[in-house]
DNA sequence: CCCCATTCTTGAACGTGTTCAAAAATGAGT
DNA sequence: ACTCATTTTTGAACACGTTCAAGAATGGGG
């Protein structure tokens, strides 16, 4: 029987993204997790390695919803602007309810040592899987996105996503009322520039954009 | 007399910018810096209100150093793409001893409550000094930039620059070689880039994120 | 039923950043 | 020289994340 052992892993995490959402990452103190749950403090840590690696489960689980909802809402068009705009305010409702938790999110996961960081750590599966969600918002595009970009646009779209996010973290007006009109704004402009790309002059340029983008990564 | 506890507060910083930069964030421990200062960690306290506001005594200094390097090498072009590249450049100069503590300044800086935070805070001091930096590299231009981006440019190439500061932190390769590469490719793209703000279509979706960009800040 | 290796759980202990009441040093006014 | 309010300094104490030796529970094999 291995349903004991997962289900005080399971409350333990329950507990911990709960008093995340509602009381902040800093008053929500290992301590806390563990009275709350009704297990000692050492337990937790049998479960969870670190309080960063709670974050971690944090972020596993509002990716999954990212990607369900994203994918729910990919289904209703095909054109392109209108495809970025749902993925993005996808993300951004997944994220709402923690908001006020978004700053010491992204200090987290900005540490290379850090199990949520999106960068470094190559191949993180987490990473993999946003970069799906972009994938599927470039792919289903009719008429399709110039062959130039394709490959590389996920990728772009997904830091363009990170730093929407960055800003969204920042974004004091109520609601994040300021993050929705950047994505409103930004996702037919995003558009538009790549028809753009289609300009003999812009094209040189933007290849070489793609070169230096590929030999750095490289 | 004033200049005795002006000399214990920077006997205090001179130390931990010191440790910080031989033995990395974490283990320059407020005792340790304390100890090392020959001062009481209290005593520390009292210059400093933070560990994180020793942080944003570095920055500062950094920054400076910065202002100093970059304004000395802008005097020897006024070719807009060597002036940038000279600009990342010196930025990149005077942030190399401290490469392997950049990951922790950046998680410090990433906090809105941080004394360090670049974005938040509206006008802080910092951010403006660093701002006037990429205001001298853009103005002292000939031929000068388009005039439809003259205003925006410099928080614009502000803000790459803490995208490329971003990317420095996590770049492993010695001495950071790749991000000096990604300076000399982006420089001159930078550069042809503006030039095609003069293309019609360009220009309109160029105006169009210009207008986004204000409109999100107000 | 009992063994015992494995899995799970505990709570005290460590080093950290930070706070604070109290003590010491300072220096201007007499 | 002597106040005494102000500035500076001290070190013990607090809550935190984390570790770990020790113990408790579990469950398959005899």
């Amino acid at each position: 029987m291995v349903a004991k052992s997962e289900q005080t892993r399971q409350r333990v995490a329950d507990t911990a993204l709960r008093m995340f959402r509602d009381i902040g990452f800093e008053k929500t103190t290992m301590r806390a997790i563990a009275a709350e749950a009704g297990v000692s403090v050492g337990n937790a840590y049998y479960y969870f390695a670190s309080k960063d690696d709670l974050v971690h489960e944090l972020y596993i689980q509002v990716q999954a919803e990212h990607a369900a909802l994203a994918s729910e809402a990919l289904e209703r068009t095909a054109v392109f602007a209108e495809r970025l705009k749902a993925t993005l305010h996808a993300g951004l409702d997944v994220m709402a309810p923690y908001h006020r938790f978004g700053a010491d999110f992204v200090a987290t996961a900005i540490r290379p040592t850090s199990p949520v960081n999106p960068f470094s750590g190559g191949s993180t599966l987490a990473r993999e899987a946003s970069l799906d969600i972009f994938r599927n918002t470039v792919d289903g595009t009719r008429p399709a996105v110039p062959k130039k970009v394709r490959d590389d646009l996920p990728e772009l779209l997904w830091l363009c996503y990170m730093g929407i996010t960055l800003f969204w973290v920042y974004d004091t007006s109520e609601g994040q009322r300021r993050t929705r009109k950047l994505v409103d704004g930004a996702a037919p402009l995003v558009a538009r520039g790549l028809a753009l790309a289609r300009i003999p002059g812009v094209g040189k340029v933007l290849d070489d954009v793609l070169d230096l983008s590929r030999s750095i990564r490289g």
